[in-house]
DNA sequence: ATCGTACTTGTACATCCGTACAAGTTAAGA
DNA sequence: TCTTAACTTGTACGGATGTACAAGTACGAT
């Protein structure tokens, strides 16, 4: 075909991964269902066929915008356990950590978007599995790795809440129940 | 057009509870972005036109599926309410009520996906809350009702992890860690 | 310098989608 | 019996979708 826009620099590494990065914030607005190649291109600023050219099918270009967003928020996980370590009180510090990962519920919602995905989907269950197990290092070496788990389905749970009701988490309430927990 | 096909015997009610009902299986298989009227309607055993007699929009169908999934767990949530009621230990029997929960993950694949709709979708938001908030009467009787929330976030993170991992409950930790938010 | 391969881009196509609707059918009331 | 409104059904249509692909371009190897 005759192509009148002039081609832009090259750069593959780039597009490839801003396309998983647009395929990320798409499934974070539509979900997963409602995902599309034009959507992502469009997002990304970039043509429908460069789609197609990096993630053969419809389900790459899904599975690697959620793998773009685990990157992130491994990232940020990184981040808490150094806050973790450096707390004088872990429950207290925890609370807080949710509460500014509830701040930017994009994030949120795509997590739990990979969630019930990996529910219905064989390929992405070791995505969303390796997640669920990714517990700060720090809360394992304080409270041992059942009670860490214990207080990680607590989280979830309190996030669920948070997110379906739109409402602020309510931080007392978190921090009574994981001192709870830690006991 | 010409309706080769005869008439089947009228029943509006019925045919309307049916096309919930599909809608609700189709979206536990498929997932909500992935729910149309067609594959509700096949479900269903009805021709296409009957859905969008019904519910004017695919918004008005996947809402029915929806409200008719949260009907079902309700009545479900009140036979917990008085199995829990004459248990001998609370903890226990509450472990014992999410194992069979779990049993049928469609149900609660479902629930998951209702919640995450709702998130992004404000039409839905208040069914998700509604079922977010209907907690055991006998659990609230117990325990009270802010230990009782606490209770129910942590089920919740159990049952996301069992979920997305598609492994057994782990019964033990779960009915050790409701003991401790119950004290 | 040229060649070949990797990359880029626009477009094509079959399929599926939501929704509209005309035609036919039933059943209840006048 | 006739009328009328509610219900049923098949089909149509504009638009979006996944994917394929031909045509064009950049750039490293030779």
């Amino acid at each position: 075909m005759t192509a009148r826009r002039p081609q832009r620099a090259r750069d593959p590494e780039a597009r490839k991964a801003a396309l998983a990065a647009a395929a990320m914030e798409v499934v974070a607005e539509n979900g997963v269902g409602r995902t599309t190649h034009r959507a992502v291109a469009a997002r990304a600023g970039l043509p429908l066929g460069a789609t197609t050219y990096y993630y053969p099918t419809l389900d790459d270009l899904i599975a690697a915008g959620l793998r773009h967003a685990l990157d992130t928020l491994k990232t940020e996980l990184q981040a808490w356990d150094e806050r973790l370590r450096e707390a004088p009180d872990m429950p207290e510090a925890l609370t807080q950590l949710v509460q500014e990962y509830l701040a930017d519920r994009r994030q949120v919602r795509i997590e739990y978007e990979l969630f019930v995905t990996a529910a219905r989907s064989e390929a992405l269950r070791p995505l969303a599995e390796a997640w669920l197990n990714d517990i700060p290092e720090t809360l394992i070496a304080t409270v041992g790795i059942s009670t860490a788990r214990d207080i990680c389905a607590l989280l979830d749970g309190f996030i669920l809440q948070a997110l379906v009701s739109d409402t602020e988490l309510d931080a007392e309430r978190l921090t009574a129940a994981i001192r709870k927990l830690s006991s």
